[in-house]
DNA sequence: TCCTGCCGGGCAAGCGGTTGCCGCTTGTTG
DNA sequence: CAACAAGCGGCAACCGCTTGCCCGGCAGGA
C-alpha cells in the first residue's frame, strides 16, 4: 500500500550536482566528505550549485557500515510521571556534553508497543537507555547485541545497568515511620513487573525484621495519581497510621483520596512517596518522600551509553549503584496519640 | 575520531545467508521482501538460518527511495512543561491509531540546538510535528520541503498548522477579572519569540480597547516556575491588582514569589495561567486558567502529518484554529474593597 | 508427442555515495 | 632543460540490498 509519494520529486543526488558543476561525482562527493582533499575553490563552487539545487546528503547510503547518528533513544515508560523529567534531563545534559541530540519514546507500559518502538529506533541510533522496561531480560539482551544498551533501574545479566538503592531508600523511609511512632505500615504497591517494585518490598520486609514493625501490602495499582486515588479507598478498607506509596504520584493521588473521605495527612495518616519529583513540593502539604538521584541516574546511563558508542567495552556487568536520601517534609508526622 | 571499532563484527549480510543455504542472494532477499515470491519450503529454510545466523535486515540500504521508519518526531522547547503532556499525548493517540511510533525531542528553548535535533531527526522520522519552534520561518519551510512537518502554535506561511485561539482566550481572561471589578492588569510575558506571546499580548491589547482596562507588560520571563518567581519580583514594584501569565508555570510561579513577599493569592491579586496544564488543579489555591484543547491540538496536528505522510497534498495553508475555554478555579477573586 | 504456461531460482544492473588508484597539469629544483 | 613531486580530478569498483529479466524444468492440454 505504500502507494508512490505523488509528488515526490526525485531528490538531487551528487550526480546531478556534478553535472551541473561539471565534474565527476566522486569530486562532489569529496567536497563534501574530504574538503581538504579537492582544490578550496572547486570545493567551494562544488558546495554553492548543491545548495541552490537543493542537494542533502543521503548518508544512510554511505557505502559501508552503518554511519553514526549522533542520535541516543531513552525509552521510557509513562511521560506523565515526572520522575522521568530529572532522569530526561541528567541524560540530555550528557547527550549534550557529547554533542548528541537525545530521542525519547513513550511506551504506555505496554510491551508490545515497546518492542516495535525498539524494532523501529534501533535502526537510526547509535545507543539505546532502557527505562522502566517491561520486557523480557532476553529481549532486551537481544537489542543489546545489536546496539550499546544502558537498563536503568532493572538488572539484565550481561547487560550493563545502573540502579538507585532502592531497598535501603525505602527502609529508611520505614526506619523514619517508626521513628515517629508508627508500628504498622501499609505498602501501596505498583506495577509486578517492575523491578523498584520488587525492591521496594523487599526494603519493608528488611525493616520488618530489623524494625519489628508490622507490614501490610495492597495493590497493585498503576503508577499515576489516580493509581493513588484508588489505593486510598482499599486502604480505607484495614486503615493503618502510615503508608508508603510506590512513588510520589501514587502518594499524592493517596492524598488526595484520603481527603475527599474525610481522613488527613498527615493528621491521620503518614505518607511517604519515592522519587522526590519536582511535584513533591508543589503539592500541599509538601510531600516527604525519599529522593532518588534521578538527574545522576540519567546522566550516568547515557554517558555509560555514549561510551560504549564511543568503542569502549560494555564493561563491568556489575550494576552501578546509586545512593538515596530521606526528605522530610509534611505529609509524616507522629502517630496521634 | 571516528576510530573503527574493535569489535566491530562484520555484520552478516545477505550473502553469508545465501552461502549457507546453498541459495542466490537474490532469493535470500526475496524470502524476506517477497515471501510469495520463493518456494514456502525453500523461504523457511533460509528464514531460519538466517536467524540462527543472526542476520538484521539494513533496510536503509534497500536500493531505491527512503524507506518509511514508520516514525514520527514531535519536537518540543520543555519537557518539564507540563503543557507538552497533553500534546504529546494526542500526538501520541494518532502515531497509535496509524501503527506508528512517536519519537520526543527537546530542543531547551535552543535555536541551534533545534536546528541539529531537525537535522538529525530528518533522516530517520516520516514526518514531524514542530511545537513551540524557534527556529526561523524559512528554517522551518526548509525542513518542511524534505518531510512532511505540521507546525503547532505558530503560523509558518506556507507550512500547514495547527494553533489555539491563544488571542480570544486571553481576551476572555481579561473578560473575567473585569468582571471582578479590576481596573489593571499585568501580564508576564514569555519569550519573544514565542508566537503564542504576540497573540497573547494582542489579546490583552483588544481588551484594552473595548473594555477599557488598563493594561502593563512586563517580562520577558522564562516559561517556567523560576521565571514566575522572578516575574513577582519584578511585579511587586508596580504592584497591579490582576496578573495575566504567560501559561501556568509563570502562573504557579508567581504565586509562590508573591508568597515569599508576603502577598496573598487572590486576596492580593488575582492571577490567571493559561493551558491549563495537569498541575494547574493539584496547586493550591488551584489555578484559574484558559484551557487550551492541547490533547485534540496534539492528535490534530499529528493527524494532518501522518495524512501527508500518507501522500495527501499539504492541503489548505490556512491554520486550523482550536477554540479555548476559560476555566476558573481559586486564584481570581474580587478586588479588595 | 509437442506446445504452452507457470513456478522457482539465478544473473546482473542499479540505488547513492565512497575510495583506491591512476594520470594529467603545474610548479620546483638541480 | 630534464626530472620529479605535489596537487587535483576522474575512473571504476564496491557497499548491501532490490528487481527486471531470463532460463530450466515440470505439468497439463491439444
Amino acid at each position: 500500500m505504500p502507494e508512490p509519494d505523488p509528488d515526490a520529486t526525485p531528490a538531487v543526488t551528487i550526480y546531478d550536482v556534478a553535472r551541473a558543476a561539471g565534474v565527476a561525482p566522486s569530486t562532489v562527493s569529496r567536497a563534501f566528505s574530504r574538503p581538504g582533499r579537492v582544490n578550496a575553490e572547486t570545493g567551494e563552487r562544488i558546495r554553492q550549485i548543491a545548495a541552490q539545487l537543493g542537494y542533502r546528503a543521503r548518508p544512510q547510503a554511505r557505502a559501508t557500515s552503518p554511519t553514526r547518528s549522533s542520535m541516543l533513544a531513552v525509552v521510557l515508560a509513562d511521560l506523565a510521571n515526572p520522575v522521568f523529567y530529572e532522569l530526561v534531563r541528567g541524560a540530555g545534559s550528557a547527550c549534550e556534553a557529547a554533542g548528541y541530540t537525545m530521542m525519547l519514546a513513550e511506551t504506555a507500559e505496554s510491551a508490545v508497543r515497546e518492542r516495535a518502538t525498539l524494532e523501529r529506533a534501533l535502526e537510526s541510533v547509535d545507543g539505546l537507555v532502557l527505562t522502566a522496561s517491561r520486557i523480557s531480560d532476553s529481549a532486551i539482551r537481544q537489542v543489546a547485541k545489536v546496539k550499546p544498551v544502558v537498563v536503568v533501574n532493572r538488572v539484565v545479566p550481561g547487560v550493563p545497568s545502573v540502579v538507585i538503592d532502592v531497598e535501603r531508600g525505602t527502609f529508611r523511609s520505614v526506619q523514619h515511620l517508626v521513628e515517629l511512632g508508627h508500628e504498622t505500615v501499609t505498602y501501596l504497591s505498583g506495577p509486578e513487573a517492575s523491578w523498584a517494585d520488587g525492591m521496594r518490598w523487599r526494603g519493608l520486609r528488611r525493616a520488618a525484621e530489623e524494625l519489628g514493625v508490622r507490614i501490610r501490602r495492597t495493590g497493585p495499582f498503576a503508577p499515576t495519581v489516580n493509581g493513588g486515588v484508588q489505593a486510598a479507598a482499599t486502604w480505607a478498607q484495614h486503615r493503618s497510621s502510615a503508608v508508603v506509596a510506590y512513588n510520589d504520584l501514587v502518594a499524592i493521588g493517596f492524598i488526595r483520596g484520603a481527603g475527599r473521605l474525610g481522613v488527613s495527612v498527615p493528621g491521620e495518616v503518614s505518607v511517604v512517596g519515592f522519587d522526590n519529583s519536582a511535584m513533591a513540593e508543589l503539592v500541599s502539604p509538601e510531600l516527604t518522600t525519599v529522593a532518588a538521584p534521578l538527574h545522576a541516574l540519567g546522566r550516568t546511563a547515557a554517558q555509560n551509553v555514549l561510551a560504549m558508542v564511543g568503542g569502549a567495552r560494555s564493561q563491568a556487568p556489575e550494576p552501578m549503584q546509586l545512593p538515596t536520601r530521606l526528605v522530610v517534609r509534611e505529609t509524616t508526622a507522629p502517630v496521634a496519640g
